[in-house]
DNA sequence: ACGTATGCGATTTTT
DNA sequence: TCGCATACGT
């Protein structure tokens, strides 16, 4: 592994055997089509890639890169190449040291944002006020010290939370303003304090030697325009730029590419605009959709063929996406011809939706899927919750995604945090989380008493618990504690470099007494716990020593590799950006689910658009089958609400679309719900009266007339009472019996509105809408 | 200093 | 409903 701290020479000339013009052409252009080899080989001043999904991006950029070393035009060392995530870093090294072959060791420029950023932060900390053994605080850190600022600028955290402020400078941050240069008005957010409190975060990071995630590109920002020939260093090293995923940069990204590129411009961007979804995250649409501006002369090359999924798919997809304004435009095309339309299902509830998806995951896997290449992709992670259980009863192997991260394990991060103490001695913070774990009696007055001599004394926390133990005021057991502590690090850090950093950390999980406390556990979470310290100091072995290992663990999240065992993939649609899948479940679209009613609420029309794309991503990780659904009725907190099928249902094009809906379902309003009730939850069979053809009703005339014919005389009659409940108070009362379709015979136990609490036989209380009872007979 | 009670809130999350 | 985070009682 290089050196971060050395930045290595860069000669002049690959060599003759790798100039171009010698032999055929170079096996990294092969099979390319015309745009992707446009995008291969426009090296010079500015260019941007519109990938549309699946256009054969990643494959285009890897030769990109093999082609940029290969002719000579650079070494691997003066290509800068920066991705959002881990994942798709490793993935182009990987592919790019396949290209150019042994003779190279990889691009040691080649990494995320953050990481790139962090190797150029380490090498001029100073110039910020850090040393460059600086701690990353991830997202907890940041949140814990941001209380101990309310708390002592005695904001009540109630009104003012912490997460609320932390938000407040993740988003000055993205848009890389340091506390000067924030907005007036933001100023004086946050109960007047915003400005006087960012300023406070700022400098309280600084004594900590630590900076957060947005630290990491602020202070690059910082060094790079206050320090004209730093920047020239990098502009001299770094002779062509590469960026993947361009729309999901953040002004503070844009700047940070900008600076760099300002000199020579051979800056390359690929992306999306359509697949843009990290907007509430920072990320800024605007960057792609003004290149041409702010990158003058610049070449835009379009990749459009589609090599992913089925003329149907692209068709739905496309015409989905094209309802959202200020795109750049593109159009997917595919020699493909063959394939099935997206199908559309419209069902009762969740419960259903999850048994109907479950059903087709197994005829599917019985025709010979595997259940690898199927996905359940969600709009939010609680919807996980009820495929879980399905793919259980059913016996249909699974895995969730994105779920808890290995390194957010309380275990993980208290064992991390030891390490940190050891590593940067001034990190508070990770003192803090493990001055009393395990218990050594240290409680909230001794650490309050630290606090203090630490303020009053400027010194590090850690110090601040030295003295505390030589002082007379504490008591014997509470001295000999924190002595113990103090002198356990102390010698720790004496071994740091002199005995091999597993064993270091081995030696201190082990003295300090962490692996004793989860072996004296008898939670059953315990062995699970003690696994992964495990494998924790397993995953330390690979690293050169406990900073570089440190390094990575803050600027890794999950343990992202995608496991290759047969199992359907559950996951968000945010995490599922980047894959495809043979066939893809696409659940809960439904009106304030998909699209989001925060969303809407929060970001109005450009909120809608954002959920559009995201809609957009889904259907297009889909390589062949497409499966949308909607329920009627969805339970939020236990508490069924009916709902509306989402708008972007009806914007699928008809002809790419395969309608098969529960009829007299999505008319959106009660009585729907209980004439299909009233079918026993079989196949329901319903009525059109009451809602007429609402807009919202997607099937086709002569569907409604048949499904109108099939209406009960019955159900009609049913139907106008029930309406008439709607508004009347319930006609139930208190002790009444009755019956409910999904829960069966019980006695009511109370009436508020048309709300019931009922005692059922079978399924215990619940609290449900009277128009789902009928009186027992 | 540490265990139990209550209340609140609850998307998406590349680093 | 469920999980957590803070608030009390011993």
């Amino acid at each position: 592994m290089s050196d971060p701290f050395d930045l290595d020479d860069f000669p002049a000339d690959p060599g003759p055997a790798n100039r171009p013009g010698f032999g055929a052409e170079p096996p990294y252009l092969r099979g390319l089509n015309e745009p992707q080899r446009r995008a291969v080989t426009t090296l010079d001043g500015p260019v941007l890639v519109l990938a549309g999904a699946g256009t054969g991006k990643t494959r285009a950029l890897t030769a990109r890169l093999a082609y940029i070393i290969n002719t000579g035009k650079a070494w691997p060392s003066q290509v800068l190449a920066v991705t959002f995530t881990n994942k798709a870093a490793r993935e182009m090294q990987h592919r790019v040291a396949e290209l150019i072959g042994q003779a190279v060791e990889g691009m040691p420029w080649l990494g995320t944002f953050h990481a790139v950023a962090a190797r150029i932060l380490r090498r001029h900390a100073e110039l910020v006020g850090l040393r460059s053994n600086f701690t990353i605080l991830d997202t907890d850190d940041q949140i814990r010290l941001i209380k101990q600022l309310l708390q002592a600028e005695n904001i009540d955290d109630k009104r003012w939370p912490a997460r609320v402020f932390a938000s407040l400078v993740d988003g000055w941050k993205n848009r890389g303003l340091v506390p000067d240069k924030i907005p007036n008005e933001d100023i004086y957010s946050f109960d007047g304090k915003g400005g006087l409190l960012y300023r406070a975060y700022q400098e309280r990071l600084k004594t900590l030697n630590a900076c957060d995630f947005g630290d990491l590109l602020l202070h690059n920002l910082t060094i790079f325009t206050q320090h004209p020939d730093v920047l020239a260093e990098y502009h001299r090293r770094f002779k062509y730029l590469l960026v993947d995923e361009y729309q999901d940069t953040n002004v503070g990204q844009y700047l940070w590419l900008r600076l760099l590129a300002q000199k020579h411009h051979n800056i390359c961007c690929v992306g999306d605009d359509d697949q843009s979804i990290y907007g509430w995250r920072g990320a800024e649409v605007g960057n792609i959709l003004r290149f041409e501006k702010d990158f003058p002369g610049a070449t835009i090359i379009r990749l459009e063929q589609n090599y992913r999924s089925t003329p149907h798919i692209l068709g739905a997809a496309s015409g989905l996406i094209a309802a959202n304004a200020g795109r750049l435009g593109k159009t997917l095309w595919t020699e493909v011809t063959a394939g099935e339309k997206i199908k559309v299902t419209g069902v009762w509830d969740s419960e259903e939706e999850a048994r109907v998806v479950g059903d087709t995951i197994e005829d599917l896997h019985r025709k010979g899927m595997h259940y690898n290449h199927m996905a359940v992709l969600v709009r939010a992670g609680f919807q996980t919750r009820e495929f879980e259980e399905r793919f259980m009863t059913i016996g249909v192997p699974y895995r969730v995604l994105g779920g808890l991260k290995f390194y957010e394990r309380q275990e993980i991060r208290d064992a991390l945090a030891y390490l940190r103490v050891v590593q940067q001695p001034d990190d508070d913070l990770a003192f803090e989380r493990i001055v009393n774990v395990p218990k050594r009696g240290l409680g909230d007055v001794t650490i309050r008493a630290m606090h203090d001599i630490q303020r009053a004394q400027g010194v590090p926390l850690i110090a601040a618990a030295g003295m505390l133990a030589e002082s007379e005021d504490q008591r014997p057991k509470t001295r000999a504690a924190l002595r113990g502590l103090v002198e356990n690090f102390s010698r720790w850090r004496k071994l740091l470099g002199s005995i091999p950093h597993v064993e270091l950390a081995e030696m201190i999980l082990d003295e300090s007494g962490y692996t004793e406390m989860w072996q004296l556990d008898r939670s059953i979470e315990a062995p699970g716990r003690l696994d992964n310290l495990q494998e924790l100091v397993r995953a330390m072995e690979p690293f050169e020593n406990l900073g570089g290992y440190l390094e990575h663990v803050s600027l890794a999240t999950s343990v992202d590799e995608m496991a290759d065992d047969d199992k359907v993939n559950v996951m968000t649609l945010h995490s599922a950006k980047g894959l495809e899948f043979r066939a893809v479940f696409l659940p809960g679209w439904e009106e304030g689910l998909f699209p989001s009613q925060r969303t809407l609420d929060e970001s109005g029309n450009a909120g809608l658009e954002e959920e559009r794309r995201l809609a957009y991503v889904g259907i297009t990780r889909a390589r062949e089958r497409a499966f949308i659904s909607a329920a009627a009725n969805r339970r939020i907190y236990n508490q069924y609400q009916s709902s509306l099928p989402s708008r972007f249902i009806e914007e699928l094009p008809e002809s790419h679309v395969e309608r098969d809906a529960a009829p007299g379902l999505y008319q959106g309003n009660r009585f729907d719900y209980q004439s299909y009730n009233a079918y026993g939850g079989g196949v329901p069979r319903s009525n059109e009266s009451g809602g007429g053809f609402s807009s919202g009703d997607y099937r086709s005339l002569g569907e409604r007339r048949a499904a109108a014919q099939r209406a009960q005389p019955t159900i009609i009659a049913r139907a106008d009472k029930i309406m008439v409940s709607q508004t009347a108070p319930s006609h139930f009362a208190v002790g009444e019996r009755v019956f409910h379709q999904k829960f069966g015979y019980g006695s009511i136990i109370d009436v508020e509105g048309n709300k019931l609490e009922i005692e059922f036989e079978k399924a215990g209380t619940k609290r449900v809408l009277d128009s789902f009872v009928e009186p027992a007979k």
